[in-house]
DNA sequence: GCCAACGTTGGC
DNA sequence: GCCAACGTTGGC
């Protein structure tokens, strides 16, 4: 199994709201970036990722398990975008803020400190345990 | 609210 | 196919 992270602006779309459509889970639609993209392309049901809320919040607050692997993104015509299915799995113990992953070296590699623009992107086995870690404090 | 970083678009 | 212009993201 695979681990990832999904970023999201809480205010367009957030852990709660993800929450609230329970194991029928969402499309992670409206990614229109070529890395993002292939990230989804290589995820396979079962993965799982991190829910990070961007922007004022900037923490991971959550689980999700991918439930549909990548196919066309219902909310264009253009087929070349595409996404996958997500279900909210739990919430961490407690959020593990972007400034505690900074303080951490550890987690210098992370693709969240090194690219902060990329919305979807891989986490390594040994980021993911030890941000749970650091999660359950 | 600003701005740096980055990705995409489109003219040439 | 290059690159300038532009738009967007997201941290600060």
């Amino acid at each position: 199994m695979r681990y990832w992270l999904f970023k999201s602006e809480p205010s367009t779309w957030s852990w709660d709201d993800q929450v609230a459509k329970g194991d029928a889970g969402e499309e992670w639609d409206g990614v229109r970036n070529y890395q993002a993209r292939n990230f989804m392309r290589e995820m396979a049901k079962g993965d799982r990722g991190f829910f990070y809320h961007s922007q004022k919040d900037r923490e991971i607050v959550g689980i999700v398990e991918i439930i549909a692997e990548a196919h066309p993104d219902s909310t264009t015509d253009d087929d070349r975008w595409e996404c996958v299915d997500i279900k909210a799995i739990e919430p961490l113990p407690a959020p593990v803020s972007l400034d505690a992953i900074k303080d951490e070296p550890r987690l210098k590699e992370m693709v969240l400190v090194n690219n902060s623009r990329l919305s979807v992107q891989p986490v390594r086995d040994e980021e993911w345990d030890f941000i749970l870690e650091m999660a359950k404090g």
